[in-house]
DNA sequence: GGCACAAACGGACCGTAGTCCGCTTATATT
DNA sequence: AATATAAGCGGACTACGGTCCGTTTGTGCC
């Protein structure tokens, strides 16, 4: 039984559980979109088909995830929860045991792979992707915390940015499709803007 | 009269010359375009109001333009070009004239003006917004002289599009309205991250 | 169990992007 | 001027994203 205060005053409370059958559906519906990304690419993601898929109705889609894009994002979601974890917690020199510049040279690389990994489900999430609040606040405040493990001066807030930014999948595409650069390259171009950002006579105390 | 060589092997030829009345119509679309963005904003540009509005039927505005997307992308095209014209021979700092840093700096802050001032349509042109090929091959292209200009080392194709990235529209959105940062200040940040790169002390002779 | 009600459901419906194909017209040639 | 032909034209048609609203169902309370 719930606590009456909780029904009382719900805006004190977390957001009511989600009724059963809701969930029962959400997880259908991922997994069924999930599945249709897998086995026929992200354009035969329609609305429609995957309600079908999932043996809902069409509304129900739209209900769960308001937007093809925000279905997207939730698929993408799961994977970015998966590589935060492994930020966090994971093994060196991504996660922590490692000295902080490599952790930051893992980190862009880490980043890079996964971007062009989701590049098509990114594309189709438009506002719901990579740019989406939380991935982007995440992958800001672990940058943030590596610069100034690492010394550096300035405003981290957008140096942050500006060392995220060209792992953007835009530029990443840009640079390894359209340009036909290899992806080392691309590594190794990153890690010399970062050798760049963290120079010692950068970051002289003023 | 045309060469005759001109008419049989045309593949060695400019496209053929446009017909007069698909010109004509090309105009009037882009026209209307502009004046449904100017009036009632990018939304209400419908591939169905272009058509209606410019006098024509629907499929010539896709027989013009493609998608919607490569409408929107016309429509930038224009101001695009503008842009270009005043970097390769308008007034200083951007233009030609000034030392290389402040070109530098101008070119920077004008790209990052143009590209919010036509956020709505960058972000409707999709592919073909501020990715499109020749405005990042441009903005490269002179971004690489500049820095070599200034003596920069390293790989210069991957500098120009690591401080190129930073100023495109999505990130600069997130910065300005998502979490209100002072366009100044976005601004000065960038001038930082300019000066780290081009600092002499990275750049010396190997 | 029975009741009340908010939440969830589903599918008909709407607007818009994009396609298709038979008709029209500009242009080059004679 | 007449003709041939490729380019252009237009609007009916399809598919998909998104909305709406009457119906169903899970949940907490008695």
């Amino acid at each position: 039984m719930l606590d009456p205060l909780s029904r009382q005053l719900p805006l004190l409370d977390q957001p009511p559980r989600e009724r059963s059958d809701a969930a029962r559906n959400r997880e259908a519906l991922l997994a069924a979109a999930a599945r249709l990304v897998e086995e026929q690419g992200v354009d035969a993601v329609t609305m429609d088909s995957v309600a079908t898929e999932a043996g809902v109705g069409k509304g129900t889609v739209f209900r769960r995830f308001d937007s093809r894009e925000g279905l997207m994002g939730a698929l993408l979601n799961r994977s970015e929860t998966e590589w935060q974890a492994l930020v966090i917690s994971g093994p060196p020199p991504l996660g922590p045991g490692a000295p902080a510049i490599e952790r930051l040279h893992a980190f862009g690389h880490s980043r890079m792979e996964l971007n062009l990994t989701h590049a098509e489900l990114i594309r189709a999430a438009g506002r719901a992707g990579s740019r989406s609040y939380s991935a982007v606040s995440f992958a800001a405040m672990h940058m943030r915390y590596l610069l100034s493990e690492l010394g550096v001066r300035g405003d981290l807030h957008f140096l942050a940015t500006a060392l995220l930014a060209p792992l953007e999948m835009v530029v990443l595409v840009q640079q390894t499709r359209v340009d036909a650069i290899p992806l080392d390259s691309v590594k190794a171009g990153w890690d010399d803007l970062v050798r760049r950002v963290v120079c010692p006579e950068v970051n002289r105390p003023v």
